[in-house]
DNA sequence: AAAGATACGGACCGCTGGTCCGTATCGCAA
DNA sequence: TTGCGATACGGACCAGCGGTCCGTATCTTT
C-alpha cells in the first residue's frame, strides 16, 4: 500500500492551511481576490509548502472542499433517514438535495472557489460524480420520472453556487425562503406536490 | 443622444476582432487558452484597440455574445410562433427553452466563455437578467406553477453552458437528445406531460 | 489642403500561478 | 543521546497574463 503516514510539521501546515483558506475566501467577495500567496502567508507557511501540499490552486480548493463535505458524506452513506441509506427514494431525494444546498450555502464562498475552477470544471470534480450518480440511482426508484440521468443533472443545477449566491447576495433571499423553493420545485418534478413548511433541521 | 457614427476603421476592426475571437473560441477547447493577445493577433489589430474597443475581456465576450444572440432575441421579441409573442405560455415557454438550450449548444465555446468570466458573472448579464424576466413572466401566467421566480432560475440553470459542454462533450449526449430530454424536464414542472418527438426546427 | 478629432499599436507594467533548490526539520536506529 | 537519511520547508525566481499609455497614423470635415 503506497499509504504512508505523513510528518507531523506536515500535517500541522495541513490544517493551517486549511484554515486560513477558509478564512480568507469567507472574508472576501470573489475568491479571485484570494491569491495563494495570501493564503501561504495567513498560514504562516511558505508558497512552495502549499503547492506541494495540494498540487495547484484547485488541488487546494478541492481538498478543502472535500474536508468540510465529510460530515454531509457520512451522513449520506451511513447516517440515519431522512439522508442516510434505507430511505424510501421519494423522501431521500429532497432530503438530499436539501442538504446540498444548505452547503452551498452555507460555504457559498468555498463552493463558489470550487466551481469557478476551470473551464468545465464543476463536472469533473468527484463530488459531483458521485451526488449525480446517487441521485440518478433514487430518481429511477420513482415511477413517473423519466430519464432519470439528466434529470439529476437538471436538479443539482439549481443548487448551483453562483445561483445560490447570487440570489443570496444580491436578491436577499433567506436560507430558509430558498429551502423552500427548492423543495417545491423538487416536489413538481417527483410529482409530490402539495405539503408545506417541512424546513427544519440543519 | 451621444450616439456617433463610429470611423470606419473602427468599425472594420471591430468586426474583424468578432470574427477572429469567434474563431479561436471554437477552436480551443477551454476558453482560458485563448488569450487577449492571441485575439489581436489573429484580427491583425493591435492590442491597445482591442481594450479601447470592449474594455476588458469580459466586454469582448459579452459583445460577441451579444452579437452572436441577436438572432434569438429578435426572434422572441418579434417573431412568430411559438418562439414570438402571442403565443401561449405553456408552449412559448419550452420553444424559449430549447432555444436557448440550442444557442448554448451551438455556441458552447462562446458561452463557456461568457459563463466563466469573473465569478458570480453569468447573473450579471443582460442576457440573463432579459430571459429570466421573460420566463418568469410566462410561467406567471401558467396555472399550477409555484413560484414562478425560482422556477425560471432553475429552468435556466439545466441549460448552463458548462453542463451543456460537459454532457456534449465527455458524455457523448447528442444535440437532439438534449433537446428531448430538456423539453421532457421543462413538461414535468409544467404539468404537460405525455407528448413525445417533438424536436424538429432550428 | 490643412487641421482637429479619433483610433492605432506595441512597449511597458503589476501581479499571479507555479517552479526550484539550498537549508532546516523530522523520525528512526544505534 | 547522537547521528544520519529522508522528508518538508520557504522565498527568490520565472513566464505569461490582463491591462495601460502615449507618440504616431489615419480619418473626416470644411
Amino acid at each position: 500500500m503506497p499509504e504512508r503516514k505523513p510528518r507531523k510539521d506536515a500535517a500541522r501546515n495541513r490544517a493551517a492551511v486549511f484554515a486560513a483558506a477558509d478564512t480568507l475566501f469567507a472574508q472576501c467577495q470573489s475568491p479571485e481576490e484570494v491569491t495563494m500567496a495570501d493564503i501561504a502567508a495567513a498560514a504562516g507557511v511558505g508558497k512552495g509548502t502549499l503547492f506541494r501540499a495540494f498540487g495547484d490552486r484547485s488541488g487546494l480548493i478541492r481538498a478543502l472542499c472535500e474536508a468540510r463535505l465529510e460530515p454531509i458524506r457520512n451522513a449520506v452513506e451511513e447516517g440515519s433517514p431522512p439522508l442516510g441509506p434505507g430511505t424510501p427514494p421519494p423522501e431521500r431525494v429532497p432530503a438530499l438535495l436539501d442538504a446540498v444546498l444548505c452547503f452551498k450555502f452555507d460555504h457559498r464562498h468555498l463552493a463558489l472557489a470550487l466551481e469557478g475552477t476551470g473551464a468545465d470544471s464543476p463536472y469533473r470534480a468527484e463530488h459531483y460524480e458521485r451526488w449525480h450518480a446517487l441521485l440518478r440511482d433514487l430518481l429511477e426508484q420513482i415511477p413517473g420520472v423519466t430519464d432519470s440521468d439528466f434529470t439529476a443533472h437538471a436538479l443539482l443545477a439549481a443548487t448551483r453556487a453562483d445561483l445560490v449566491a447570487y440570489l443570496a447576495g444580491e436578491k436577499d433571499v433567506t436560507r430558509e425562503q430558498l429551502r423552500l423553493q427548492l423543495a417545491d420545485f423538487t416536489a413538481g418534478i417527483l410529482g409530490t406536490r402539495a405539503r408545506r413548511g417541512s424546513a427544519a433541521e440543519h
